[in-house]
RNA sequence: GGGCGGUUAGCUCAGCUGGAUAGAGCGUUGGCCUCCGGAGCCAAAGGCCACAGGUUCGAAUCCUGUACCGCCCA
């Protein structure tokens, strides 16, 4: 927040120096205002006399020069500024600005962060979206900590998010499952029966068979396969949605493909395409001219067969999504799914809709890696790893937090060793311990009648140890990283951020006594951590991840 | 054959719209408990940012090509 209040001020020094003449209004928007990687180059640093010199061929220290006359009239944020390098300018923060934020924290307490920049607009955001024809496995796990993480950086930041998953319970596999629960329930009952070459092989088939047994006996013998994949489909969206509780992840809404049949909207979505001429009949498929939107070859939407292929239910669901009202529609989905991007967003263009409203979020995949080794997973021998025996293994907590750790575009390697070892190794436990440790700091204070007194009375000037600086720096600059990783779809910088946090806390805390037997600087100091514990626990709770008070 | 993502320290990865001498954790080495939680801290070593060109005041970052890894499509 110091340095959006900072950035005011140089545009307003910018737009000065334009109307005196001293440079032209070109480069307007195009310098930046950041935080420098090194010490001594102050606490921010602005490009704008580089940017401007590079556009008129001017001395960019001339500019800069000019510049410094402007600033040191208006602004009172700094107790210094100056040119450096090739014409950098850098400013310096007086320790009572920064001292400043620690009452703004204070007073918004769990509403600290988050500004309002959504603006109650509309998000759809969807996710896993696996049809029920198994357990979630590892691979779904990472998408549903992400989607869901996205969703509460969003909704935080003042968008109306709704949280959908959408499935297809009409498909070539569901018949397939219904066709093995068959299968294994006639074996059961000591029937002959054939179970399907490419059949479901896992336990959880069983399992279902085995409860129709206890509960019909043999009075299914001679049940069609509605029934079976009726009952296949209940038992395993209860055990997804089970698993997804484990982890804090609800829905608000379960969208099925097959309602887009039943509802014409396939019918219809190919009727006007076809009136925008932008679908023809070939060797008796249906084809969409994606090659009008830039692609190098049509696409089948309808087989031969009359059967649609994956592109038109997709693009009709997508349509939907707009007419629902949605304002942004976030679709997260595994790498494997990015040969279907194009095509809907053609479509979605093609139906005229604004497809720049479509943001598609892949996420590479997950390897777990144990003794040092990539654990093999195979779907069609039922050796994969379901994200249910992941959280066996080493808990709900470290799920979430290790699958945030990395950005979507990296393939996220996960050290099971790593993540059960209940040490410094282990990030979760760095940062869960920081928080532990300021609870156990403000519990000793309250048990030893140490009083904070009031926060307007609290001397926080007496913070002026760098390390009390950096940390109230991290508070300062926490609204707008909570505001980038909301607006980037990136969640992992939290997460970046909270093992910093955690880290300058913890140096913090070695280096300085928080409660002495200086009273006045106890109450400062005590203030601080109440902050700094303010702002961890909002990272945590954006994350999903527990903020736990001891451990 | 085409498309997408990746390539940064021994390992796993950050690096936001190009900026100053390249960042973290783990691992390695060496230190720190009469003290609010040692699940912690301090310090050291460790780099041709895959490679080759280009764009410019300036490139890990942008463009082109090549190599390798992963995924997808036909």
């Amino acid at each position: 927040m110091i340095q959006a209040q900072l950035r005011d001020i140089i545009d307003r020094c910018f737009q000065d120096g334009v109307e005196r003449g001293w440079w032209s209004a070109n480069a307007a928007g195009k310098y930046a205002l950041e935080i420098p990687k090194r010490e001594g180059q102050g606490d921010y640093a602005t490009n704008l006399a580089l940017v401007a010199a590079g556009m008129e061929k001017k001395n960019p220290r001339e500019i800069a020069a000019r510049l410094l006359e402007l600033l040191e009239e208006h602004c009172r944020l700094t107790e210094k500024i100056e040119i450096a390098g090739p014409g950098f300018v850098n400013f310096f923060i007086k320790p009572a600005v920064w001292q400043s934020v620690l009452p703004v924290v204070c007073e918004r307490d769990q509403a600290y962060g988050p500004a309002d920049d959504g603006g109650g607009k509309k998000v759809l955001v969807e996710f896993v979206s696996a049809n029920p024809t198994g357990p979630l496995s590892v691979g779904h796990g990472r998408q549903a900590v992400l989607g869901d993480a996205i969703a509460r950086l969003l909704t935080a930041c003042g968008f109306a998010v709704t949280r959908e998953y959408y499935y297809n319970d009409a498909g070539r596999q569901m018949r397939v499952l219904a066709q093995s629960v068959r299968a294994r329930y006639l074996e059961l009952l000591g029937c002959a029966a054939e179970f399907p070459e490419d059949g479901y092989q896992g336990d959880y088939i069983v399992d279902i068979a085995r409860a129709i047994a206890d509960e019909f006996g043999d009075a299914k013998k001679d049940a069609d396969l509605d029934f079976f994949k009726q009952r296949a489909e209940r038992a395993i969206f209860a055990d997804i949605d089970a698993t997804l509780s484990r982890l804090g992840i609800r829905f608000d809404e379960y969208y099925n493909e097959h309602s887009l049949y039943d509802n014409g909207h396939i019918d219809d979505v190919v009727a006007r395409l076809r009136d925008r001429g932008l679908v023809y009949d070939q060797d008796g498929a249906v084809w969409f001219k994606t090659t009008e939107f830039g692609m190098e070859k049509d696409r089948v939407i309808i087989k031969s067969s009359g059967e649609p292929t994956y592109r038109l239910p997709d693009i009709a669901y997508h349509r939907e999504k707009f007419r629902r009202g949605f304002d942004w529609m976030v679709d997260i989905f595994g790498a494997d799914h990015i040969a279907t991007v194009p095509d809907v967003l053609a479509g979605v263009r093609a139906l005229g809709y604004d497809d720049s409203r479509v943001t598609v979020l892949l996420h590479q995949f997950v390897t777990l890696m144990r003794d040092g080794k990539q654990v093999k997973m195979s779907t069609r021998k039922a050796t994969f790893v379901t994200l249910d025996e992941l959280m066996d293994e080493v808990g709900p907590e470290v799920v979430r937090f290790f699958f945030l750790m990395r950005k979507a575009d990296s393939q996220l390697e996960f050290d099971l060793d790593l993540a059960k070892e209940q040490s410094q190794e282990n990030p979760v436990y760095y940062v869960q311990y920081g928080h532990a440790r300021m609870c156990s700091i403000l519990r000793q204070a309250a048990e030893k009648g140490v009083d904070m007194g009031t926060l307007d009375s609290a001397p926080i000037d007496l913070l002026t140890a760098p390390e009390e600086l950096a940390l109230l720096k991290d508070l300062g600059g926490y609204p707008a990283l909570v505001k980038a990783a909301a607006l980037d779809l990136a969640p992992h910088r939290l997460i970046y951020f909270l093992q910093q946090l955690a880290g300058r806390f913890h140096s913090y805390y070695n280096k300085h006594r928080v409660i002495s037997d200086d009273r006045n600087l106890s109450r400062a100091r005590l203030w601080l951590i109440r902050a700094v514990r303010i702002v961890f626990r909002n990272a945590l709770v954006l994350l999903g991840v527990e903020a736990p008070e001891r451990m």
